[in-house]
DNA sequence: ACGTTCTACTAAACCGGTTTGCTAAACCGG
DNA sequence: CCGGTTTAGCAAACCGGTTTAGTAGAACGT
C-alpha cells in the first residue's frame, strides 16, 4: 500500500494537470479514436511526464480479466524446478501462453494449502498438471467460473478438458522390447510420491505405467511378483538406491524397467557399481527421454513421451475454454508415447536366460 | 467479464443472504474477533454454501499488495526454460518466494516488449535475471515505486540491490587449471546472444568470463588471437559446431575453455568425432556445472556457480526490500565460483606441448 | 434560420472488495 | 439509576481505474 501508492501517481493527478477528465486520460490511453488528436497526445505527453502508467490491478478489476495463465502444481516449486520434465512442459505451455500475450503464473500449495494459492490466484484459467482424482481444489475452481485443464489426470474429471499421454502403451512397448531381446527376469523402478499421502499426484501416472508392464508381461506368460517392484525419489540418487537395495535383497535381474529416466540412470550408475557391464549383463530401459539420456553412456533406451507437445496443447486448449465464455464440450486429448532404443538395452546375456523371445 | 462475473456471487450477495452488512462479511473472513462468534460463523457458512470467495483482484487493490513476485527475463520463455540453469535459478527464488507465502509470475517481453509486460505485471516487487547495462525497464520499475533485485547485471545499477557471481575469478581458475596442465593452444567457446541487438543480456557475463580467460592466459604469457575464440548458441550443438568450424579453420587446441557446459558438452562430442580422445588429446572445461555434467563421458571439468543459491539470495533481497517501504542501502551480494576437475581435463599431450605448467 | 447529426469531452456509476467513523444496545461500577 | 465504557454492526468513503449516458457546441443540410 506504501511504496505502491505514495509517490505513484493516479490518473485523477494526470487529469488534473492536463485539464481534462479522467475519463479523457482513459481514452487516452485505450481509444483514442474519441479524443481529438492533439488533445492525446498532450494527454500522453502529461502521462509520461508524470512517470504515469494505468495500474494493473485497478484495470484488471474493471475489465474483468489478468491476461494471466496459472499453472498448477501439487507439489511445491522447489521439487517441480528440480525436474526437468516440468521445466519442458513449462516450455510448452509458455510458448503458446506467450504468443497469445498470456503471462504465466505458478501456482503451488500456499503453507501447504493449495486451496489457498487457488484462492489467491489473479488468472484467467488454469492448467493443472498431475492432479489426479477428486482433488476438491478443482470443484473450487469450477466454481469460481474459472476454465481449468487437467493434464496426466487419466480419466479423472470428464467434465474438464485435459490432456494424457498414452502411459500404458509406452510402459508395454518398453516391456515388449526386452522380451523381444529375451529377458524373462525383470525388476521395475518405480517413482513414490514426493510426500507419504500425496499419492494422488504422480499415482494415476505410476499406477498407469506399471498397469501397462504387466500386461506385456502377462502376455509373455511371465508374472510380476510384488517384491520385483522397487520404488524411490525421481531422481538420480533414488534410482541407483533401488537397483542397489534390490540387488542387496536376491533380485537379480536381467532387466531394469524404470519409470523414470532420471532413476534409470540412477540404475545404470548402481549397476556399474555392482561391477555389471549394461547392456551385456543388464538392460536397462527408462520412461520419458529427458535431455539428459541422450547423453549418458550408454545412452539410455527409454520411452518418449512429447512433453512439450503436452504443454502446448494444454494451453492451447485453456485460450480456447478462455474464449468461449459458455462451457463447450470439453477436449480430451491424448497424446502417443513411442520407444527409443539407443545403447542401454541389448540381448539377455546367455546362460542366464536364452535369447528366446520371439 | 463475464465468465468470471456471470454466476459468482460477490460479497454484497453474501451480506443479503446472511441479512448483514458488507463490512460484516468482509469481517467475517478478515478480522473475525471483531464479530460475535456465532455470526462470524452464521457469514461463513453462508459464503460457503453460496460458493463465495473473495475476489483477488479486489482484494489486491485496496490492500496494495499482490503477494506475487515477477521474475523478470529479457528472453522469451521458450528460450528461458530449454535452458537448465534457469530452472535451477528458479527453484531457488521459489524456495524464498514460497515460503514467505508469495506466488511467482514470469515476465518475459508481451509481443516483443518488455515494457509492456512490465506493466501489465501485477507483482510487488521483481528479481531481473541477466538484464544489463542501462534497460530502460528498469527506471520504469523504479518509478513504479516497486522495489528490483538485479541478477548477473555486473556492476551496472549500484542504486538497486544485486546478486552476482564471481564469473572473472571463475573462469581464471578455469584457464589456471588447464596452464598448470601444461596446455598452451586454447581455443575459447563462448555464448552468442540468442537474438542479434540481444546482446546486452548474456553480453555482461560473457565478456567477465573472457576477461578472466584473457587474464589467467596472459599472466602465462600466452596470448588470446580473436582468431581463438569462437560463438555459437548455448546449446550442445552449438558447441559441437564450434569445435568443429573451428577445426575446419586449421585450429588445433589442446585445451578448449567453453562459457557453458552444455556447450562444452558438445565440444566433448564433437571431439570424438573428429577422432580425439577426451581428455587424453584434448581437455575441455565448462561453465556452471549444471547436473548433467556429472553424467556424461568423461564426467565434465567445469567451473562450479552456485545457481540455486543466487535464486535464493536475490528472492531474499527483494523480500527485504519489500518489506522496508524506504529504500534502504542497496544489498550488493558476490557469489564465489570454484573449479571442479572431473575427468575432462589431463595433461596436455606430449609433442605438441611439454607437460610445463609448474 | 432551424432542426439534425457529429465531434469532443465530461459526470457519475461501476468493478468487488476493505477500512474508517459512527451509533445503538449491552454491560458495569458506584 | 445514571454516566461511561465496551461490543456488535452499519453506512459511506475509498482503492484506481473503465464504461455508460449525456451534453455543449460546431458543422451540416435544406
Amino acid at each position: 500500500m506504501r511504496q505502491e501508492t505514495r509517490d505513484r501517481p493516479r490518473i485523477a493527478d494526470v487529469a488534473r494537470e492536463a485539464g481534462v477528465s479522467k475519463t479523457a486520460v482513459s481514452f487516452a490511453f485505450n481509444s483514442p479514436e474519441r479524443l481529438s488528436p492533439d488533445t492525446a497526445t498532450r494527454i500522453r505527453d502529461v502521462a509520461s511526464s508524470l512517470g504515469y502508467r494505468p495500474h494493473p490491478v485497478a484495470r484488471m478489476l474493471t475489465q474483468g480479466r489478468t491476461q494471466t495463465l496459472g499453472l498448477l502444481t501439487p507439489q511445491a516449486l522447489s521439487v517441480v524446478f528440480a525436474n526437468p520434465f516440468f521445466a519442458t512442459f513449462s516450455q510448452g505451455v509458455a510458448v503458446v501462453a506467450e504468443e497469445a500475450g498470456y503471462a504465466l503464473l505458478f501456482v503451488s500449495p500456499v503453507q501447504g494449502s493449495l486451496a489457498r494459492a487457488v484462492n489467491r490466484a489473479t488468472v484467467d484459467g488454469f492448467v493443472a498438471l498431475g492432479l489426479a482424482e477428486d482433488h476438491p481444489e478443482v470443484e473450487q475452481i469450477r466454481r469460481a467460473g474459472l476454465p481449468i485443464v487437467m493434464v496426466d489426470s487419466g480419466a479423472a474429471f470428464p467434465e474438464h478438458p485435459a490432456v494424457d499421454v498414452d502411459d500404458e502403451g509406452g510402459a508395454r512397448l518398453a516391456a515388449e522390447h526386452l522380451l523381444s531381446l529375451g529377458h524373462r527376469d525383470f525388476l521395475v523402478i518405480g517413482v513414490e510420491p514426493p510426500a507419504p499421502g500425496d499419492q494422488a499426484e504422480s499415482g494415476g501416472v505410476v499406477g498407469r505405467r506399471l498397469e501397462g508392464y504387466r500386461e506385456a508381461l502377462a502376455a509373455a506368460g511371465i508374472d510380476l511378483p510384488d517384491d520385483h517392484v522397487v520404488v524411490g525419489p525421481a531422481s538420480v540418487e533414488g534410482g541407483s538406491a533401488c537397483l542397489a537395495s534390490a540387488w542387496e535383497n536376491g533380485r537379480r535381474p536381467t532387466a531394469i524397467l524404470a519409470m523414470s529416466d532420471a532413476m534409470a540412470i540412477g540404475a545404470i550408475h548402481a549397476a556399474r557399481r555392482l561391477g555389471l557391464r549394461v547392456p551385456a549383463d543388464i538392460s536397462i530401459v527408462g520412461f520419458d527421454d529427458i535431455e539428459l539420456s541422450r547423453h549418458v553412456e550408454p545412452p539410455l533406451t527409454t520411452v518418449h513421451q512429447p512433453v512439450r507437445r503436452k504443454g502446448e496443447e494444454a494451453c492451447r486448449l485453456l485460450l480456447s475454454a478462455i474464449a468461449r465464455d459458455s462451457s463447450f464440450r470439453p477436449d480430451h486429448r491424448r497424446l502417443e508415447t513411442r520407444l527409443i532404443v539407443r545403447g542401454s538395452s541389448g540381448p539377455a546375456p546367455i546362460g542366464k536366460e536364452v535369447a528366446g523371445g520371439r
